[in-house]
DNA sequence: ATTTAATTCCCCACATTCCCCCACAAAAAA
DNA sequence: TTTTTTGTGGGGGAATGTGGGGAATTAAAT
């Protein structure tokens, strides 16, 4: 399975169009090149593009621990779905996002694919730096996440 | 399992590729030659390198102990990986490492690989020496840490 | 209903960067 | 010395990333 890392700038152009970095497509599964699953990410402001296999997994995860006569269960999966899109890329590698979700995330055309290991997420280039915990936090933080085990 | 241990000084080249020593890359696994995985120390300046099964090993320790649906854990875990890439090692066993970690790093041409068992750091020549700790104050601050063992 | 505007989509064109490949210097081994 | 391994350098073609024109579709306004 393909493991995104890494943090790429890139540019919206004044149409909302975004070029996927090359590096990612290539780890994308053969024949999951053709679009991706978009997902506004509650917590942050930011996009999480999902892989169509990742997504279908997440998907049939929910089916599973989800009860489908439940209206709370039910009502869970219709927002966690309805926040989410279909994404064709062109065939220049690009995506066109719609302008009411780029308002939502904030974007002024520079962005920052950022990996997540089975996931990507995409940020406007500033509210990421803004977003990020400052080195000593981050470290203080993980270190008691991971249980005091070295995380170098 | 390989250990890394010494130091060698290389030099990167006009197009920021330097060359793995060979008496390093010898160490890497069987089937581990193609690539590596690098990532930017937040707490020095230095580049930590990782053969990819130690980096797998790593990441498995994340996906096990960080929680998918919590957003903290998420943005620890974007923020470890993000400082990461994957680098291609080319058919001469040089990387090529792109301008801005380069920067980061402060690297004038001269570099110095230092084996960090598992692991491999990567420093500007003239940054390493400066931030070595004098005889004394390593010889003292080692001896505090090995006494007061070994509870955890 | 008709016009106008905005968005989405599908082309084509171009600049730049990257990466594959070859050649060779320098050092070590035979 | 000759041969092999290790380390350095650069050219050029392909791939990547960026932009724009203008249908087709949808939405808004008159």
């Amino acid at each position: 399975m393909a493991t995104f890392i890494g943090n790429i700038e890139a540019k919206a152009d004044v149409k909302g169009r975004i070029f996927i970095p090359a590096s990612y497509r290539k780890q994308l599964p053969e024949g999951e090149r053709e679009r991706l699953v978009m997902r506004m990410d509650p917590n942050n402001a930011c996009l999480i593009l999902y892989p169509e296999g990742v997504w279908n997994r997440k998907v049939a995860d929910f089916k599973e621990k989800l009860d489908e006569w439940n209206s709370d269960d039910q009502m869970l999966l219709m927002q966690f779905v309805s926040d989410a899109e279909w994404l064709d890329i062109d065939s220049q590698g690009r995506v066109l996002i719609s302008k009411r979700y780029l308002q939502q995330i904030g974007v002024s055309l520079d962005v920052l694919f950022v990996g997540m290991l089975d996931r990507i997420a995409l940020w406007d280039k500033a509210a990421y730096e803004h977003s990020r915990l400052s080195s000593n936090d981050f470290a203080k933080r993980l270190a008691e996440k991971m249980m005091k085990k070295s995380v170098d």
